[in-house]
RNA sequence: GGGCAGGUACCCAAGUGGCCAAAGGGGGCUGACUGUAAAUCAGCUGGCGGUAGCCUACGGGGGUUCGAAUCCCUCCCUGCCCA
């Protein structure tokens, strides 16, 4: 452990960016700290990954970590690093995703703890009740436009051809109310964000600086890069999540596992909670013997551990290791079954199999390994299908009964590293 | 309310009567090479069907025409300027 927190997320290249006085707080005092989520789904997602870890880290030091679930400012939308508006969510749609995921944020914080317990409240609470008249009185009156033109978020939807609605810019003084709110009901003197939230938290800090002279600190966590340059946390199957059924325990720790060398130092320090000489053992093996990689292998082990759970991790590694190791052939059915519980796998009828069989393209869409059967087509033009890891060259292919193994159990493989379980089921 | 400029596939963006399922770029997918990495190169990238064929598509609707993303009418949406 560090000497306090700011030094440990210093290191961890988690500050983008802190107000003054910051680091001498955190060193002085305990505090109560808080984070918005955006509850637009019902997951989170690995996106969200880098607050939480900075949550995580204040309750490890004995400050007390309050995630603000977005119930009401949901339903507005902020303007925040997006390019367009969003859209609006109903209130039970609301409610419904604020359940799963504080199910998630369980995982890695203490509700229980007696001294700095995590907590979890929903800004609907407070928002929801607020009249218009009232709120511009006494809110609204603290900003200018002026002060609120100047701001990153809005400057840029400014430039652009579709702009910004009245809505949207709002946000900001919204999301300044909730930091008063906190202050006012939890002495929550410290906002952490994305970088993007920079804009919306030292508004916060007006606010609070002008109706109670009080001073509050925030603290915006870098953004998330990859070397390639895409967005962090996309696959090819869209968003990585944290929930299981939405991106099974294999596939998230294959996403990790998958990791580019030049990020993967990086992502241990911001995702993991080795220490420095941990991480910096792995720098010399991403160096020294990079085909072992070890470091993806640590960092997918790791993070798949904090959110799904040790079973799950061995059932993820077993299968990456059958998988991407060892030959299927001469395993069971029963062991297939096994190993690939997590993966991506469908339930056909013995009879649709029978005889003739079924046509393989109908087969890969039907599994998910392809939106329409021309894509499936031409995915078997270009090579890169393969059924019990042998190519499939006939885009005519039909497969039948005795593909199966046991007659039960079929692995479908896409491209190099997308498996497919197909099932047979009587009846 | 008035004037102007726009609305094209996942995104950006060409195309202004047939040669347009729609240039180009990005992104994505697949292949080769590899270390389940990167970089590079190649192919593919609306749907259905045996690579000839059909269907659906260029903001919505209607029309002109043998034929429209392209012309006309109308409606909706966005931006800028004026009131």
């Amino acid at each position: 452990m560090e000497n306090s927190v700011y030094e440990e997320l210093a290191w961890r290249g988690m500050i983008y960016d802190a107000t003054e006085g910051t680091r001498e707080l955190l060193e002085k005092e305990k505090i109560a700290v808080y984070i918005g989520f955006d509850p637009t789904a019902p997951s989170l997602h690995v996106g969200s990954l880098l607050p939480i870890m900075a949550l995580v880290h204040m309750q490890r030091y004995g400050h007390q970590p309050i995630a603000v679930a977005g119930g009401g400012t949901g339903m507005i939308g902020d303007p925040s690093g997006k390019s367009q508006e969003r859209p609006i969510l109903s209130r039970e749609e609301i409610e419904f995703n604020l359940k799963g995921i504080k199910a998630q944020l369980m995982r890695f914080l203490d509700f229980d703890r007696p001294q700095n317990p995590a907590l979890l409240v929903n800004n609907a609470d407070w928002l929801l009740p607020l009249n218009l008249i009232g709120f511009l009185r006494d809110i609204g009156k603290h900003f200018t436009v002026n002060y609120m033109l100047t701001k990153e978020s809005v400057r840029r939807r400014l430039q652009q051809d579709n702009g910004i609605s009245f809505t949207e810019f709002s946000y900001m003084l919204l999301q300044a109310y909730d930091f008063l709110t906190l202050y006012d009901e939890r002495n929550c003197v410290m906002q952490m964000g994305g970088s993007d939230q920079w804009g919306n938290i030292t508004a916060g800090i007006d606010l609070i600086r002008k109706v109670r002279g009080a001073r509050a600190y925030g603290l915006v966590l870098p953004l998330v890069t990859n070397a390639a340059g895409t967005k962090f946390g996309k696959t090819e199957s869209g968003a990585v999540w944290l929930d299981p059924k939405r991106t099974s325990p294999y596939r998230f720790y294959q996403f990790w596992i998958n990791t580019d060398d030049r990020d993967v130092v990086q992502y241990l320090k911001y995702f993991t909670l080795l220490g420095k000489e941990e991480i910096a053992e792995l720098e010399r093996a991403v160096a020294e013997e990079p085909e072992k990689r070890l470091a993806q292998r640590t960092l997918a082990r790791e993070v798949t551990r904090m959110v799904h759970g040790e079973e799950a991790l061995a059932k993820a590694e077993k299968a990456s290791r059958v998988l991407f190791g060892g030959d299927i052939a001469g395993l069971s059915a029963d062991d297939l079954r096994d190993i690939f519980r997590d993966v991506p796998h469908a339930v056909i009828p013995a009879e649709e199999v029978a005889g003739d069989g079924m046509a393989l393209v109908d087969l890969m869409v039907r599994v998910g390994a392809a939106s329409s059967k021309s894509e499936a087509r031409r995915l078997i033009k270009s090579g890169g299908v393969y059924l019990a890891n042998k190519r499939v060259t006939d885009a005519l292919r039909r497969v039948k009964t005795a593909d199966f193994v046991d007659g039960e159990v079929l692995i479908l493989r896409r491209g190099q590293k997308n498996y497919y379980l197909v099932q047979v089921k009587d009846g």
